[in-house]
DNA sequence: CTGTTAGCGCTTTCAG
DNA sequence: CTGAAAGCGCTAACAG
């Protein structure tokens, strides 16, 4: 029977107005409803099972107690994670309401569920969709205007590029996301950059986050990518790696003894491959969690921290080795 | 400017009543409204940008537009799947709010979420968590009191046991999940049953639904497995036999060489694994498809279809061989 | 055909 | 200390 008994039910069990219900139910009666009044009120809604309804408090306040998460794909594990963060920092003070895209349009989000949520959390590139008129928070989005928290991807393929120099490397593909978001491109850049840096020639594909299309481009370029004599290939993502990494098994390829293999991102899957994938750990669960935080404080009216980049680390594992002697 | 113009506005525009406005803003003009007035309306509606306040709909109307999902771990790749599903099935028409568990205990879904909501969908035993006055329908839960959808497990490992008993395996280990829920009661039950009566012998282990939980019981128990004289192993969920994988492969076990593996939900991880896993498929997206459906049906006021079970189907791939000769 | 009006259930001034 | 009453923005009878 839940939202059946309402405040004026328990405004009458208890012999009191609906205004002082609504005082007492809401820890706003310090002085203001006598400690007997509280407690026969309290009394009421026990019996009763009383709980308010809260579309009327969201019509009253203006607060609906719930946010909205914009993303791609849920089902990539990394996205799971943020949410996951989401949903731990929310720890049940406010909902989560989740708008995924299907395909490559934009998550479904109509002006009326905007019209629900107190804050939207947009992990998606920033131009593509504008919310007005709600406090936003943009997720992994290094160039986006206002709030957000993004990772300092910038350092991770840094280091990620300086390891694979160290190791001998000296060609390099890079597997870059065919989404146009602002991360993937500063990863590549970065990467690219300290490689060339240090004498190594890096060249670039493309290919969606998923497994399959990653295994086969891999199936189908690889007698190119030995001719170029390649001995390293860095994924964008770890979704895009392992789909490598299972495409060059199934080829016959050692890893890493025939090319190595780099990666971002740190799924839970990175770590429990074989070989396990040496990749630049993002947090995502933290994402998820301080940008939930920010938002809070956006919509508690306060400023907000404009944007705050969060640390990564290359966590070395066994996919990366020696550059091979492998001949074009 | 979401949700500034408002009814009024718009009606003061147009030089008509808000209720006017209420009914060709909700299609229900049809020979109440003459066609000039509709088109005033709809232009006065285009000028300021009018967006109904969802909120102020759900309390008039009683139909807030959206639906929860309480899930255990949005981490499980099948879980994301199955909430990719729901999302797809609702297509925007309404929203999806998700209650996530973090934990054991119950998904946090407070009552005040319930007032907010339309109906839920509930993957998580029925017996823990109760939601009255909204319509529920249950997910792969087989022993669920009303509507609800869930799998023919018990046909997928009896399909998997004959599979393994043909490949002349005689001594299997089932890795189960501690999670007390009826659909691993049933793999279970339903393995060891055909492969008892194919003249094997189960035994079973239990560990969590987690990838280096797996992993790490794996390395702890595989002596002792080996001692036993198994030749196979299967896990209740690909998540348990993957991480099983790693450890075998760590410990240089070959697969399907030494140990075949089988497995039952068929994420995409299972097929680009090496060797690729040989799994019960369980439609997850559908899973999470056709509960929408019917939640969707039974929120309309209809019947509902009580309990509809998907057909699941043995994927053979490369974790299963022919039983090894390896000794104890 | 169109406008008036009474709610939906709760919050929150403002009197008393 | 407590209650009356005015909304929050929209829907849907019910009159006209």
């Amino acid at each position: 029977m839940v939202g059946r008994a309402r405040a004026t039910d328990v405004a009458a069990r208890a012999g009191v107005s609906v205004a002082t219900v609504s005082f007492v139910v809401n820890g706003k009666a310090h002085g203001r409803v006598s400690e007997a009044t509280q407690e026969r009120v309290r009394a009421a809604v026990a019996e009763l099972g009383y709980v308010a309804n809260e579309t009327a408090r969201a019509l009253a306040t203006g607060r609906g107690h719930s946010i909205a998460l914009l993303a791609h794909d849920m089902t990539n594990p990394f996205t799971a994670e943020v949410a996951a963060g989401v949903a731990a920092a929310l720890a049940g003070r406010a909902n989560l309401v989740l708008a995924l895209s299907t395909g490559d349009e934009a998550p479904a989000f109509t002006d009326a569920t905007a019209s629900t949520v107190d804050g939207v959390l947009l992990n998606w590139p920033a131009g593509a969709t504008v919310v007005t008129g709600t406090p936003v928070v943009h997720l992994d989005d290094p160039d986006a205007p206002g709030p957000g928290v993004c990772f300092d991807v910038e350092s991770g393929a840094t280091a990620l590029a300086r390891h694979l120099l160290d190791l001998g490397h000296r060609r390099v593909r890079y597997l870059d996301a065919v989404r146009p978001w602002a991360t993937f491109a500063r990863r590549r850049a970065a990467l690219t950059d300290e490689l060339a840096r240090g004498g190594a020639q890096v060249r670039t594909e493309r290919c969606a986050i998923d497994l399959q299309t990653a295994r086969e481009l891999t199936l189908a370029r690889w007698d190119g990518w030995r001719a170029d004599g390649v001995t390293a290939v860095v994924g964008a993502t770890d979704i895009q790696t392992l789909g490598v990494l299972s495409g060059l098994t199934r080829l016959g390829v050692a890893v890493p003894g025939d090319v190595s293999l780099g990666s971002f991102d740190d799924i839970a899957f990175a770590a429990v491959a074989s070989p396990a994938l040496t990749t630049v750990r993002l947090p995502a669960h933290e994402l998820g969690r301080r940008a939930t935080d920010v938002l809070g404080e956006l919509i508690d009216g306060g400023p907000g921290q404009r944007h705050v980049v969060l640390p990564v680390e290359l966590v070395v594992r066994e996919s990366t080795g020696p550059a091979s002697a492998l001949l074009g």
